[in-house]
DNA sequence: GCCAACGTTGGC
DNA sequence: GCCAACGTTGGC
């Protein structure tokens, strides 16, 4: 199994929005990165445990579990020139743009700021906390997760 | 293939 | 609101 993070602005679509929805799961829609989608194309599978990630916001930072329940298909927001995520250039024949299902676990029992995970030095290798870093969707390596998980109910700062 | 210009992301 | 970092575009 494998882990993941994803950011979403909470403004356009929060960690309380997928909770909400219809059997609580939704699907991730409007990547339009290489590097992201390649992952969800290639590398997510049904089981896969995901950090939500709240960027853009007051407070940065990992504020839930979910679990990825439907591999890689055709992001049909691409299609629809009615959506922000209309690619004119994306045929339905040849999608170039895909997505993933993912249904809500649960809220982290408090937010788990970006600004304590870059004090954190077992973290010190992650994508997240790297200058710079711009990937709405990145591995998480497992010890880093158990890592993260630990400061749930223990704050390191 | 290079690279300047531009647009976007996202922390602060 | 600012701005650094980064990806994409398009002229050459």
């Amino acid at each position: 199994m494998n882990y993941w993070l994803m950011k979403s602005e909470p403004s356009a679509f929060g960690i309380d929005d997928l909770k909400n929805m219809p059997k609580q799961t939704e699907h991730w829609d409007g990547v339009r990165n290489y590097q992201a989608r390649n992952m969800m194309r290639d590398q997510m599978k049904i089981g896969d445990q995901v950090f939500f990630y709240h960027s853009n916001c007051d407070v940065p930072g990992i504020v839930g579990i979910m679990e990825v329940v439907r591999e890689g298909y055709p992001d049909h927001t691409a299609f629809d020139p009615q959506s922000k995520y209309f690619d004119p250039k994306s045929d339905p024949q040849n999608p170039r743009w895909i997505m993933v299902d993912i249904k809500y676990i649960r809220h982290t029992r408090r937010v788990i700021p970006l600004a304590e995970l870059k004090q954190c030095e077992q973290l010190e290798n992650m994508q997240l906390v790297r200058k710079g870093n711009r990937l709405s969707i990145m591995p998480v390596q497992p010890d880093e997760w158990n890592f993260i998980l630990s400061l749930e109910d223990n704050p390191s700062i």
